[in-house]
DNA sequence: CTGAAATACCTTGACAGATGAGGTATCATA
DNA sequence: TATGATACCTCATCTGTCAAGGTATTTCAG
């Protein structure tokens, strides 16, 4: 299935912190577990991705620094700060309300 | 609790359509049974409502008339079509898949 | 060896839905 | 008599998504 974009707004940032919560990575690498996790069923669009990177870093919740690949295109890695992991739990929180609470709505 | 701008969009439509599969009803009166419907946890904005009908109606989705009050505010009805039905049998299966989808990504 | 596909990053402008702030009008009630 | 509730509406602004464009490297089939 594919996710219409204005159904995954607001969740694009949450789903990135939780992909960092396992550990640092990089964004394509990133885009491809959330491809493998539903089993191909959706992936971010590139600018997107990219987007929200820069407004998560600007936001203090995520840290960059460029890997030291000896061979292959460059990645930049993202880690997630103190920040980050904070703001990681109150997204999740507050998607899991707005879930119930949309599901009651929707089914009224 | 409030639902954030970002996660409520795209789902304005699905739970009005929701609630007039109920009935033909009105603006305000919509608004209100949201309202208890969520233990006066949320209601949509008054902009975000009418912005919702006038879309809706556009695409077909719905039809309105003056109610006679003979006192009172005037209220504008809505009535559901069958297009409306359609789209609204569509836009909630759209929004389990998403659901569960959006759930297995923010938990990963 | 060559060219296509995969890896990996990035920017810009356009678009659409939500919203703040403003407006109109009626009616009940203190 | 004026305040709050009912009931409708519009417009400009904001923000996240995305299409379309770009760069550069590596792998691999032919």
């Amino acid at each position: 299935m594919s996710i219409a974009s204005d159904l995954i707004r607001g969740h694009t940032d949450t789903i990135i912190l939780a992909a960092l919560m396992k550990g640092d990575n990089y964004g394509y690498k990133i885009n491809r577990m959330i491809y493998d996790i539903t089993s191909g069923g959706y992936e971010l669009k590139e600018a997107t991705l990219y987007t929200a990177f820069k407004r998560l870093e600007e936001a203090g919740c995520i840290r960059s620094y460029w890997g030291d690949e000896a061979t292959g295109a460059r990645r930049r890695y993202y880690t997630i700060t103190n920040n980050g992991k904070d703001t990681y739990e109150k997204l999740l929180r507050e998607w899991q309300e707005t879930r119930d609470t949309i599901d009651k709505l929707v089914s009224m």
